[in-house]
DNA sequence: CCTTGACCTGAACCTGACTTCAGCTCCGAT
DNA sequence: ATCGGAGCTGAAGTCAGGTTCAGGTCAAGG
C-alpha cells in the first residue's frame, strides 16, 4: 500500500496492453478505479491489471462493457479480491464459455446435417430458415441457441 | 424466372426476418441485389433467401459484413448457385466455426487451470497476462488464439 | 378511377467502444 | 531553474451496422 506500490497511466498501459484513452475510458464508464496524486495525475493499485486483463478476456470472447462491469461489481468493495473471488468469477465466466461453445457446436452440427443432407432447398432447413418464417406454421425452436442470438451489435 | 417468382422487399423481409431497412442496407453494401420494376420497386429473386440466411448466420458468430461480402463473392455470378457452391461456402464457415470453437476451448481451458492452480498471481498466469508485457521478456505465444485475437470491435 | 397501404430516396440519427485533438499542467532529471 | 516527456480535460471524431424521418411515388383491390 506504499506510494511505491502505485502505479501511473503509462505503467499500467504498458503492462496491460491498452493504450491511455482505454484506460481513461473505462474510469470513467466505472470499470476500474485510480486515485489521483496532489497534482491529478492518476495512480493505480496494482490490482487493477488482473481488472484489466479480465476485461480483455471479456472483450475477447464479445461480452459488452456493461456485462463486464456488472461481473467486476460482484467484486468486493472494501477489502482487495482475493483469490477466491476471482475464481468465483472465473467460475462463473466459465459457464459462460460453455454456453457460448454449446451455440456453436449446434451450429456448425446443423450446418453438417445441412451440407450432407442436401436440404438446401430452403424450404425445410432449420439453419437457413431459423425461424421457419417460409411455412408460416406455427415457429417451433429457433435455430439459434440464446447465445448466439445474442448479436454481437444489438440484437438484428 | 417468371415474374412471379420475384419477391417485393415486404415479402422478404417476412420470410428473412430481416426488416426493409436492413435489406435496403445490404443491397448499398452490396450484399445482396435486387432488380426494379418499371415503377423502381425492389423485386428480389427466391435466392436472395438463401444469402440472407447465410449472412444471419454470419453474423450470430460475429462475423462482420466485409467478410461476409468477401464470401458471397465467392458464388458465380452468372449462373444461380448450385447446391454444390453454397456447400463450399458452408464448408469453409465450418473451419471458421471450428477456429472459433478451438479458441474458446482453449480459453476455458486457461481459466480452468487458473482456478485449479491458484497462478492467479498475475506475473505468471499467461491468461491474465495475454502479452507477457510483465516479464518484459521476449513476448513468445500468445494466449488468445488468432479467433479471439479479432476483437469483435476493430480490435484493441 | 381512386384510395390506401406498400415502397421509394437521401439525410440524419443512434449505440458501443474507443481515439484524437487542442490547449494546458505536472514533475523528475540535469 | 528549466525543460521535455508524461499527464490532464472536455469535446469532437470514428467506425460498424443499422434505424428513423420527411416527403413523395407505386400499384392492387374495390
Amino acid at each position: 500500500m506504499d506510494a511505491k506500490d502505485l502505479l501511473s497511466i503509462g505503467e499500467v498501459a504498458e503492462r496491460s496492453g491498452f493504450p491511455h484513452s482505454a484506460l481513461r475510458y473505462y474510469e470513467r464508464e466505472g470499470l476500474v478505479r485510480a486515485t489521483r496524486t496532489s497534482g491529478g495525475q492518476r495512480r493505480y493499485e496494482r490490482g487493477v491489471l488482473r481488472r484489466l486483463a479480465f476485461i480483455r478476456a471479456a472483450r475477447a470472447i464479445g461480452v459488452g462493457l456493461d456485462e463486464v462491469r456488472a461481473a467486476l461489481d460482484q467484486l468486493p468493495e472494501r477489502r482487495t479480491p482475493t483469490k477466491g473471488d476471482w475464481s468465483r468469477l472465473s467460475r462463473a465466466w466459465r459457464a459462460r464459455l460453455d454456453e457460448q461453445i454449446d451455440a456453436l457446436l449446434a451450429l456448425r452440427d446443423g450446418l453438417d446435417s445441412c451440407i450432407g443432407c442436401g436440404c438446401l432447398s430452403l424450404a425445410r432447413c432449420r439453419l437457413w430458415n431459423p425461424d421457419d418464417k417460409v411455412a408460416e406454421q406455427g415457429s417451433g425452436a429457433r435455430l439459434l441457441p440464446p447465445a448466439l442470438r445474442r448479436t454481437p451489435d444489438r440484437g438484428v
